[in-house]
DNA sequence: AGGCGCTTGTGAACGCGTGCACAAATCGGG
DNA sequence: CCCGATTTGTGCACGCGTTCACAAGCGCCT
C-alpha cells in the first residue's frame, strides 16, 4: 500500500516465532484462504488439495502453491494439506491467534452499520471502541458500547491495546483524527473516507473507497455498452451475458460452489 | 478481477466515441484522480502539474502522467492539465457522463448504512432500487425509496435500466442472489458478502471483504510487533512508531496536506 | 524574435507477479 | 517390497506495471 519498500530483509529468526517477509501480493491473498479454509472445515474436510482450496478461494491453483510454499507450509505430497493445520499457520501468520482489538471512529451511517456488524469477531477482530465528535451521540451505545468523544481516543487506545483503527468520518474530519490515532499509538488504519491520508513512516492504511469500485465496475459497464453498439454482430455469438443460460457453476471443478457459501 | 484476459483488442473506433483499453491497474487509478481533481477544482485551482496532481492522489507523479497518456488525455508541456477538461475526460471514460442507476440487494446493517450513504449521488451513480427477502424489511422505505422483495429484481432491473448491484446479504444467500440480478440482466456486481461468486462470463465481479482488509493490516502489525521485539534496539533509530513527532506533513512536497482534506 | 525555464509525454530498464510444466515425494495396493 | 497414482513444491519464462531519465513542446520574459 504505503511507499514503504525498505524491508528488515529478515527472514526466518532462529527458532521462536518464524519471521518471514511475504510478498504484498501473497499477503492479500492469505485471508482468502482462511476464509475458504473456515469454510472446508465446516463441511467436515479434513485435508485439501491445492485445486480444491484454489477453487474455493476463487484462486488459481499454481498461485496458491506458491503462496503457501513461501509460508513454508507443511503439505503432504500426494495428499494435500490438513485444513486444521494449515488454518492454524495462516492465522498465525497474520496474527490472528489473539483477538485485536480496533477502534472505530465516525458513527454516522457507515460507523454504525460497522459497530453492529457481526462478522469481525469470528474473524479475529473485537471492536473495543466507538469515538464520535458530534455531541448528540455522546450517551448512545452500540452493541453494549458506548459511543466516546474523540478527545478520549489517547486513553482509551492505550488502556485497549488498540493498535488497529477504521476512520468512518466524513472527509474533512479524517486527517485531525488520524492525526490523533497516531499520536495515541495506533500504527494501522483502515480508512473509509474519501481522501488521502499523510501519516510517518512505520504507519499502515488502507483504504476503501465504495464510489471508487462502482466507478470501477462503470468503466467496464461503460466498455462492455460501447463494445456491443460497435459490433452488434457479437450479440449472439457465445457471450451474450444478458439472460445467460441457467447459471449453473460454470466455474471451476472439484469442491460444489452450493457449498461454500455456508461460512458465517 | 476475473479471469477474463481476452479483450477486443480495439484500439480506437474510427470516429464517434473513443474506444481504448486502459490497463486495469490505470482504470483503477482513474477514480482517485477523479476525486483530487474535484478537490482541487473546489479550492480555486484551474490548472494542475502532474506533480501537484499526484500529490493530491496519493500517488507518483511519472505513474500519473503514463497514465493519463495512455488515455490520451490534453495536458499542456510547460503548464500542466485543464481541471475542467481534465475532469470531463475521466468522467467520460469512466461512463459517468450519465447518472447510473445501481440496484442494492440485503438492507441489512451494511446494506441500510449504503442505502442512506450520500456519497454516491455526487460521484456518478443513484441508488435506484432496493431489495431483501426478508417480510419484515418490506415495507420499509429509506431515503423515500421502497425496500421490495427479491422477486421483483427481475422487474425492477428491467424497468429501472439497472446494471450494477451492490450486494450486502449473508453469505449463503450471495449466491442465489447474483443469480437472479445476472439473470435480471445485471453486469456488475459489487459482492460486501465473504464469498466467491460464480458469474458467468461477460459479468464482472468486485470483491470488498472488511475483515479481509483487517486481516491484511493485522499481519502487518504483527510483523511490526515482532521486529520490535526482535531487535529492541531499533526502538530509537528513527522510526519509533509509536508517539512519533507531532505527525507534521512527513510525506511529499507539492500540495500542502492540510488543504487536501477540503473535498465533500 | 529569440532564449530560457517549466512540464508533459514516452522510450527503456527493471522488478514483481503469474502461470506452466516437471521433478520430488508420499500413500496405498498388490 | 515394489509400483503406480496423486499431489506438492519450484525452476523458469513471460508479461504487466513501475520507475527513471530525457527529449519534445509550450509559454513567458526580455
Amino acid at each position: 500500500m504505503s511507499e514503504d519498500k525498505r524491508q528488515t530483509s529478515r527472514r526466518k529468526t532462529s527458532a521462536g516465532s518464524a519471521e518471514l517477509d511475504l510478498p504484498e501480493a501473497t499477503v492479500a491473498r492469505l485471508p482468502e484462504y482462511l476464509r475458504a479454509l473456515h469454510a472446508l472445515a465446516e463441511i467436515g474436510r479434513d485435508t485439501v488439495s491445492s485445486e480444491d482450496l484454489a477453487a474455493a478461494a476463487g484462486i488459481n491453483a499454481a498461485k496458491l502453491r506458491k503462496d503457501l510454499s513461501q509460508l513454508g507450509s507443511y503439505g503432504t505430497r500426494g495428499v494435500g494439506y490438513d485444513v486444521e493445520l494449515l488454518t492454524s499457520q495462516i492465522s498465525t501468520v497474520l496474527g490472528l491467534t489473539e483477538n485485536r482489538a480496533v477502534a472505530l471512529v465516525g458513527i454516522g451511517n457507515l460507523g454504525h452499520a460497522l459497530a453492529g456488524y457481526a462478522g469481525f469477531s469470528p474473524r479475529g477482530f473485537r471492536i473495543a471502541a466507538l469515538f464520535d465528535i458530534d455531541e448528540g451521540r455522546l450517551g448512545e451505545t452500540i452493541g453494549g458500547l458506548l459511543v466516546r468523544h474523540v478527545s478520549e481516543i489517547a486513553d482509551v487506545v492505550v488502556t485497549e491495546g488498540i493498535s488497529i483503527a477504521m476512520l468512518t468520518t466524513p472527509p474533512h474530519a479524517a486527517q485531525p483524527v488520524a492525526d490523533m490515532l497516531v499520536e495515541a499509538g495506533v500504527t494501522s488504519i483502515l480508512n473509509f473516507a474519501p481522501c488521502v491520508l499523510s501519516v510517518p513512516e512505520g504507519v499502515d492504511v488502507r483504504k476503501v473507497d465504495l464510489a471508487i469500485e462502482l466507478q470501477i465496475l462503470s468503466f467496464h459497464e461503460h466498455r462492455k455498452a460501447t463494445a456491443r453498439t460497435a459490433t452488434p454482430e457479437s450479440a449472439s455469438p457465445k457471450t451474450a451475458s444478458v439472460n445467460p443460460p441457467p447459471p449453473s457453476p460454470a466455474t471451476a471443478p472439484g469442491i460444489a460452489f452450493s457449498d461454500q457459501a455456508e461460512n458465517a
